[in-house]
DNA sequence: CACTTTACTTGACGTGGGTTCAACAACGGG
DNA sequence: CCCGTTGTTGAACCCACGTCAAGTAAAGTG
């Protein structure tokens, strides 16, 4: 009946690796619905614990939202961290397959992290638009220390807003790819590619 | 107390009337606070009207949600209307503009509609996927029937994901105007149509 | 093998927002 | 003016969230 029938008797993880754990589990059912048709005894069945025990790890089921979101938020920063000194546009083709190699492994925590855009309450949302500068921030950085696309990037009355408008194309198309189009990731990485280059060099 | 002490004897609407109010309603509390934050008992009093009643037009707190995204993408539809025969170029333009004038005078609707992205269960996206591909066909239509585009965007090997991104960047863009950037309308205009020709027209 | 520590369970309970339903009252036709 | 229709109410019900105290058992420690 419960989720950890498997193991006869009870195991005993170390706090890091029990919240590990809950979080992954929290990332893939808030990948697959909403917020709140996600119970918080569904987790802990899954998880093989008790309802309690989340409560012990997470105030609330937004506390739990929230951590969850950051997590994700930061394994993606983590993992899209740029590799510096090298030219935009081969640093670009080069960011996108680190981006898109993510999405494609943690394709849970990516959906998850995007709920709370529209999802979230205010503290999330501010995870959530800290997480977005920081990749604005990246991307900004590295327009700006190119030295053939940094000038024509100046000269954009919006270029921030431009960067976050190109964000949301990444991410919608990522989400569509994701929900099984039949695409290659070379095209995905393409398209993306081309949209940038299409905002900032007209 | 109530929100209807103003008419001291209680008022009696049509049900069309009654219905439009309380999607009116629906929508601005949607816009402002996440789904799960809008309190039924709150959209009720703010109507000046009892809980019952809301229960009366609509049979769950799912089914007002997506009445309210209903009634907004008709409405998004209904005033984004292309007109027919002109090119695409300053179609596009046009266009936006119309599209941008819906945004500003509908603020609340179209914010409370793109929650349904992330925030919707099933039935809810069904609905919100539909008015996207129709804004998309629109699109692809117009782009088809131009001598000088047409081409061109039939050579994408993925035109309508490319299509749907834009539309992503163009939401996304439109938002951050909302929330208040200092930006005028013809800025936002330029900046969406130079997305768009600029993944099309390398 | 005791013994300590602490992850974890259990079950009962309060709270509050979603949902239901029988009764009420405002309007329109006769 | 009465009466049927129907917009509307108020209170009760349901259920997931969240709390808590007391206890159980798995790992480390000597």
């Amino acid at each position: 009946m419960s989720a950890n029938q498997g193991a006869r008797t009870r195991r005993r993880l170390s706090t890091e690796e029990r919240r590990e754990q809950l979080l992954a589990v929290g990332a893939r059912l808030f990948s697959e619905s909403p917020y709140d048709e996600v119970w918080i005894e569904q987790v802990a069945e899954i998880a093989g614990v008790s309802r309690g025990l989340l409560y012990h790890y997470f105030p609330t089921k937004r506390d739990f939202f929230l951590a969850v979101v950051e997590r994700e938020s930061e394994r993606m920063l983590r993992m899209t961290a740029a590799v510096p000194g090298v030219p935009a546009r081969d640093q670009l083709t080069a960011s996108l397959d680190t981006f898109l190699e993510y999405v494609d492994t943690h394709a849970h925590g990516f959906r998850a992290f995007h709920r709370a855009d529209a999802a979230g309450d205010q503290a999330v949302r501010r995870v959530y638009q800290r997480a977005l500068g920081a990749q604005e921030r990246q991307i900004l950085a590295a327009l700006a220390a190119d030295p053939e696309l940094g000038p024509v990037a100046r000269e954009l009355p919006d270029l921030k807003l431009a960067v976050r408008g190109w964000l949301a194309f990444t991410t919608a198309v990522c989400l569509e790819w994701l929900r099984g189009s039949d695409l290659t990731r070379e095209q995905v990485r393409d398209l993306c590619a081309r949209a940038l280059l299409g905002v900032l060099v007209p």
